[in-house]
DNA sequence: TATTGTTATACTCTATAACTATA
DNA sequence: TATAGTTATAGAGTATAACAATA
């Protein structure tokens, strides 16, 4: 009983949800890489951002948003201009073949979903994209939650 | 307008998922292997399953779910007994051990999710766990709808 | 000394193809 | 000939650590 036995099936469909996603990445026309896909849209979506700030809102390492980025300014989608404040770091923003990418790869990924979720209502697909992201903020907020309190404590890395 | 929109959202918000799982599984505690926590779960509710069976749950060629029993395996928490009807297939099931360690590891992960969810409802909980199951169920369907196009048209693989 | 970012290295997960052994 | 499964190989994606440049 109790909010734990709800998070243990919550965590059986989270778990599941890989298979969706990879479902729709396998499905999407071949020819365009998919490689960064989710950086194509987040970068359209935001403008201009940092290397840092990639890596914080996917939430890995900064190694690896370097790596993704370059991966785009080497296929000619995205560039890099000085920051006049800090010359240790760049703004990355879309060139217009990178912007046309994001949109047309937007839209096939979105094609695919609208097609599997057919019979949903609209209210439905609403009240599952509001509580997705309503649990990315519970998890931000823990996090943040959670360094507080190792830096607190001493050293100690939380949990 | 109409659904396409309400899917683009829905698409973004399923991209940030992989972050959220990622970091559940950044803060369970190491000196559990990570590899195969999901196949951990899944065996410790099905019972016995065959390799292609579970590739079929995971969405995952055959070579993936073999692995990852090899895996499971060597660990000493899973093993493989015969299936009397077709000597080509085995069936595997977690040993005692590999049942404990299923329970162990669920246990850590759901008091991870328990606590980022600590101010949800279980009202709330219970919604988003059923919106992601029919997602699932949403996508499998439209799979066997995809395969069944293929298969009329020349007769390719089943389901 | 701390921060921004890159590179080198290794590990995980996945897919494709070639292979075996049964059916 | 087709199917169940394994193995070899390759390609993404990620994390850690060592490093360079700037603050």
């Amino acid at each position: 009983m109790g909010p734990q036995d709800h998070c243990g099936e919550l965590l059986l469909q989270l778990s599941s949800t890989g298979s969706v996603i990879r479902a729709v990445k396998r499905e999407l026309r071949p020819g365009a890489p998919r490689g960064g896909f989710a950086l194509l849209g987040m970068l359209s979506r935001c403008g201009d951002l940092r290397v840092g700030e990639v890596a914080e809102l996917f939430e890995v390492d900064m190694s690896v948003a370097s790596r993704h980025v370059a991966d785009l300014e080497e296929h000619g989608w995205a560039e890099r201009t000085p920051n006049p404040h800090d010359r240790r770091s760049w703004y990355v923003r879309l060139t217009p073949a990178g912007e046309r990418m994001a949109q047309q790869r937007l839209a096939q990924a979105r094609e695919v979903l609208a097609d599997a979720l057919e019979d949903w209502s609209d209210a439905d697909i609403a009240a599952l994209t509001d509580l997705l992201a309503r649990l990315r903020t519970s998890f931000d907020a823990r996090r943040v939650r959670t360094s507080d309190l190792s830096r607190t404590a001493s050293g100690a890395k939380g949990l």
